[in-house]
DNA sequence: CAATAAATGCACTTCCATTGCACTTATTTT
DNA sequence: AAAATAAGTGCAATGGAAGTGCATTTATTG
């Protein structure tokens, strides 16, 4: 069991509280959350520490970013052996058109795309919209 | 055949010059366009207006919207038969990482993708990233 | 403890999307 | 055909999110 503090330290981050903080919201989370979202979260926060902070983690590989069409770029944590560079790994997300949130599907890996002779893929995008278990429940 | 009045009174949309002359824009354009492209082409004309008709085009479905993860909405023109409301219908789009251009690949289908028990998909957006084929040529 | 580097906070900028309102142009009604 | 109405267009302004520069604080190193 690693804890927090170790998991910064073996990506070359600095532990300091504010990160502590920003990685336990998102662990918590179990939806994507956008860098407004973590804004109410932590008000005394400025936000561009926050942006900064997520920044920092996107680039050392705890969260990845989603683009879920909103047009609001949101982040989740990389789940452990979440290799989200490697093309072969990606795992679709799911957009609720009516609670609005964003969930990563990491069980569900992107199928094959076939693409053109003379296209080389190197990354994929693949959202689907529509309504999530909690609100097609009832 | 078909003429670009005919096709856009039967979709109830009034035909004016500005109109003809975005809708030649697009049909001549081989890629995705966003509307700062549209305003380039069209120096004199307000970006409101490129921006409503664009807009209309959409909602009438002469247009479809493309969210390539660039930040920056992009449009083509569906093609006849394009129904991009029918998810079964939809096609995967293409972004070049070198030059910069998203081109629908019409042909090419989104394979069915599986969702887990509860959710129920509605629409997807599947974007892949790479070289295209001018790019890779060279 | 001093020197250095990184982290944080504040202010500001940029870019794109969008809207309100006035004005013009087209369409419909009398 | 003129008046009334509706739609289209242009100008100005707003809002939201992403990103940057710089000063200040906090942590790390010698």
């Amino acid at each position: 069991m690693q804890t927090i503090e170790q998991l910064l330290e073996s990506k070359d981050i600095r532990v300091t509280a504010m990160r502590l903080l920003i990685y336990k919201f998102l662990a918590q989370k179990q939806v994507a959350v956008t860098l407004s979202d973590i804004e109410n979260a932590f008000e005394k926060a400025d936000r561009t520490t926050l942006y900064r902070t997520v920044k920092t983690f996107e680039e050392k590989a705890i969260v990845h970013q989603i683009d879920d069409g909103t047009g609001i770029t949101k982040y989740a944590l990389c789940e452990k052996g979440c290799n989200c560079e490697i093309e072969t790994d990606l795992h679709l997300h799911f957009h609720c058109n009516n609670c609005n949130e964003t969930v990563c599907l990491t069980e569900h890996k992107i199928p094959q795309i076939k693409v053109p002779n003379g296209f080389i893929s190197e990354d994929i995008n693949l959202v689907v919209k529509g309504i999530c278990d909690k609100c097609s429940g009832q």
